[in-house]
DNA sequence: CAATCCTGTATCATATTTAATACAGAAATC
DNA sequence: GATTTCTGTATTAAATATGATACAGGATTG
C-alpha cells in the first residue's frame, strides 16, 4: 500500500559504498561485475548502474568499459577524531582552520525535553543558537544549544560566532562543575542535511550535552550533529589493577599508537590527528 | 537525471518523526494540520498524509477526524545507556535479559582494514563472527568480531554464543592491554538491517574497537553496530583541578543525577539504567 | 445551529522509478 | 584473431510516487 522505504537503486548505493569503505572491496581492485551485482542484489542491472553512477561521481569508484569497475582507493579525506573524554576543550587547530558560522540566533520558548534536561522552571525562555563549525571551509558539525536567557544574556551575538561557547559561559563567572554527555545517531533531516552539505537521509553522529553549575542547574544544553565522514569519536583505553579489580581506563589519547580503526564501518585510516581533543 | 534520494513522503516522516522525539512538538498536543504541514514541506496533502499513516502505524501519533493530529506522549521505550568508558566490563543484567544469537562463524581471509588494524602478517586469516545481541528478546546490536586464527582456535563456536569474547581471550592466557575504540554512525544495508529489526536506510551508531596485548599485537577486532533507539553511550564527566589546570575527568555516573539528555534529537529521558556499563 | 477547520476518502493525471531487453564497442583471454 | 566478458547506450513497458482536486463527516467555535 505504502511505501516509504527508499529507492532500490539508494539501497544498492549504500551498500557498496559501505562495503567499499570497509574494506571489504579493495582498492585498485574490481567490484563484482553490473549483471553480478544485479542479482546478488535482486534488482536490474539498470539499477544498479544508477548507484554506479553516483558512486563514480563521488569519485570512489573507476569504470574501465569493457574490463570492470574498479575501486579507486585514494585520498579519502580521513574523519577528525574528537577525544571523547576531553571533547569540553577548546578547539586546537593543527594546521587546519575552523571557523563558525552563526545560522540562527534568538530567545524561545524550548521545547519541553530541554525543560527537564537543564531543569528549568516553566516558561523560562532560553536563548537558542544555531551554529555551523567549519574545518577549512567544509562544515562537519551542527550545533544548536540552549541556554537560560538570563545566563545567554551575558554575551553577545558576535561573541558567539568567534568564542566557544563554554569559554563565554566562564568569562560571566558561570561555573561548570558537572557534563552529561550521551553520543547517539540520527538521520539527516531536511534543516540540517542542508547546512552540512548531505543528503536528507544521510547518517549523523549526534552528540547530546547538558552542563551543570555546582548547585546542579543547567547551564547548557548542547545538541551536536556530526558528518561521521568528517568527525568521529575516539577513546583509548589502558587496563589497569589486576585479578578482580581489573579495570579500563581512559587514556590521553596516545599518539601513533596504531592505524586505529575507523567507525561505521568505514575507511582505514591514517591518523592526521589533532593534538587535543577538540571542542563541539 | 537520477535521483538517489529517499521519496518525499519518507522525507516528511523522518522530519516529523524526529521533532516529536526531540519534543519540539509536545506529548498530548497537536502537530500542525494536514494542510499546514504541505505547504511548509513543500509537498502536496497527500504525501504528508503518507508520513502520517506511518507515524500513526507506528504508534507516534493518533489521529482524530476534525480535531487534528496529536502526539501520543507514551512509553518510548528508553535506550540503554552503556557507559563509553567502561564498555569493555561484562553485560551485567539488570532484571532484563539479553542473549546472544550467533549468526556466522568461519575463518576468512580479512579485508585491508582489519589486516591494518590488527597488524596482521599478510595472509594470515582470522575467525570471524557475527553475532546479535537481544535484550528482551529485542536485538539491539549487531557484532562483527574478528580475532586472529590461532588465537580464535583456543575456544570454540558454541563458548562464542554464551560467553563474552573478551573474556574467553583472557581465560586463554591472553592479556588485554590497550584498546582503542572508534565511535561513529552509519546507515543500515540490507544485511545489517533485517538481523536488527530496522529498515534499510535507519541510522545505526556504530564502534569500532581493537583491543592489543601488551606487545602491542591485535587481538580483537571489533566492529559494533547499534539502534540508536534501544543503545546509546553515555559519558559523565566532573570539572577537577583549577585556573590553568581545569580539566574534565570522567566519572562513574553519577546515578540519577539529572534527567539526562538524549541522543540524536530524540526524546527526553528518565533512565532505567543498567548498573555497570555494557559490554558490546 | 451555522460557520469553520479538521481528517477520511476517492478519483484522475502526471512524473519518476524500475525492469526487461537488445545491441554496440572496449578489454581481456586463449 | 576469435571468443568471452565487461561497460555504454537506447527503447520499451509496467509499477510506483506524487500532485491536484473534490467532497463527506466529525469537532470546534461562536
Amino acid at each position: 500500500m505504502t511505501n516509504l522505504e527508499p529507492p532500490k537503486a539508494r539501497r544498492v548505493y549504500l551498500l557498496l559504498r559501505d562495503r567499499i569503505a570497509s574494506g571489504e572491496y579493495r582498492a585498485r581492485s574490481s567490484l563484482p561485475s553490473e549483471p553480478a551485482l544485479a542479482e546478488q542484489n535482486g534488482v536490474s542491472r539498470v539499477t544498479v548502474r544508477r548507484a554506479l553512477d553516483q558512486l563514480a561521481s563521488e569519485g570512489l569508484i573507476e569504470r574501465r568499459p569493457g574490463a570492470g569497475t574498479f575501486v579507486k582507493g585514494g585520498q579519502a579525506s580521513l574523519p577528525m577524531t574528537g577525544d571523547i573524554s576531553n571533547v569540553l576543550a577548546h578547539l586546537v587547530e593543527m594546521g587546519q582552520t575552523t571557523e563558525v558560522k552563526l545560522l540562527s540566533f534568538g530567545y524561545i520558548v524550548p521545547p519541553p525535553a530541554i525543560v527537564e534536561a537543564l531543569r528549568l522552571d516553566p516558561d523560562e525562555r532560553t536563548q537558542r543558537s544555531v551554529r555551523l563549525r567549519l574545518i577549512d571551509g567544509q562544515p562537519f558539525s551542527y550545533l544548536v544549544t540552549n541556554v537560560p536567557e538570563r545566563i545567554g544574556l551575558s554575551y553577545s551575538e558576535a561573541d558567539l560566532a568567534s568564542t566557544p561557547l563554554l569559554e563565554l559561559l566562564e568569562r560571566s563567572g558561570l561555573v561548570a562543575e558537572r557534563a552529561s554527555q550521551t553520543v547517539g545517531a540520527t538521520l539527516a533531516g531536511p534543516d540540517t542535511a542542508e547546512p552540512l552539505g548531505l543528503e536528507v537521509g544521510a547518517a549523523l553522529l549526534s552528540m547530546t550535552r547538558v552542563v551543570y553549575d555546582p548547585s546542579g542547574k543547567g547551564i547548557e544544553h548542547l545538541q551536536a550533529l556530526y558528518r561521521p565522514d568528517r568527525y568521529s569519536f575516539q577513546l583509548d583505553l589502558q587496563r589497569t589493577g589486576a585479578g578482580d579489580a581489573r579495570s579500563w581506563k581512559p587514556v590521553d589519547r596516545p599518539r601513533k599508537v596504531a592505524a586505529p580503526a575507523r567507525s561505521g564501518r568505514r575507511a582505514p585510516a591514517r591518523r592526521p590527528a589533532m593534538e587535543k581533543g577538540s571542542a563541539e
